[in-house]
DNA sequence: CCCTGATTCGC
DNA sequence: GCGAATCAGG
């Protein structure tokens, strides 16, 4: 199977949409996880969040001055990073370092089941900025070495904060509300604000209630009355 | 075991 | 350029 522009152009929203290499070989067919991920690097879509990358790049400050010695003599040589610095010059004082003190005074944390009567727009003061990586159109941001921003931003300094529930969820079934008891069936999608699930009372023994057991358990037609949806590229439509 | 992405290397 | 094989972390 070829590398069409269009299953390139699959390929390439996918990967930045966080699909996996696997799901996005499945969406295409005919691929393998290793032709997408691949084909995904010569496209020069890169950087993704690997579960096997390496983090240093760093931390080696190269005192490797020494040529290579063939023999490691019994003992192996001790780490002789040696961060005798001793005609070091004081650094100048860069950028002020951005100290917060924690503050001693407590915030009270409302955990308490909300009955949606007093659902203000109460919010909290701290924006954390999210810092999503955000992958620019056309490509990834290859990281060079020394590009590292380690240094910088020691760690937010906020504490965090439950996740305020919004107005809009009241009386909503959430993840957390889940249970084997209620119905399971998902309203919208996953990230969306409203997400949430039916919450009636399951249909005993399957995980929905009977409406959506209807919805999910279809009885077996014959084939002549079955009516095949053509197939889709991937992301079908959205069913509300 | 399963999953993941990265990398290598023969084709 | 392609992708199976391999690697390595979760």
């Amino acid at each position: 199977m070829a590398w069409t522009d269009e299953r390139i152009e699959t390929l390439r929203k996918m990967w930045e949409d966080g699909q996996t290499a696997s799901q996005i070989a499945e969406a295409l067919g005919q691929v393998s996880r290793n032709a997408v991920i691949g084909k995904a690097h010569r496209l020069g879509l890169q950087s993704r969040p690997s579960p096997v990358k390496p983090n240093d790049a760093e931390a080696k400050a190269k005192p490797v001055p020494v040529a290579v010695e063939p023999k490691p003599a019994a003992a192996a040589p001790p780490p002789p990073p040696a961060p005798k610095v001793e005609a070091a010059p004081p650094a100048p004082p860069k950028v002020a370092a951005p100290v917060v003190e924690d503050e001693p005074e407590d915030i009270e944390d409302e955990i308490e089941e909300d009955d949606g009567a007093d659902e203000g727009g109460v919010v909290p003061a701290p924006k954390p900025q999210p810092i999503l990586r955000s992958i620019g159109p056309g490509g990834f941001l290859r990281q060079a070495p020394g590009e590292q921003q380690a240094p910088s931003t020691p760690a937010p300094p906020r504490r965090l904060v439950p996740a305020k529930p919004s107005a809009d969820m009241a009386g909503k079934t959430t993840l957390l509300d889940l249970s084997d008891k209620i119905c399971k069936w998902p309203l919208g999608h996953p990230g969306e604000p409203d997400f949430h699930f039916c919450g009636r009372p399951v249909n005993p023994g399957f995980p929905y209630c009977v409406d959506h057991c209807g919805h999910a358990y279809q009885a077996q037609l014959p084939r002549r009355d079955r009516r095949p949806p053509p197939p889709l590229p991937f992301g079908g439509p959205r069913v509300r």
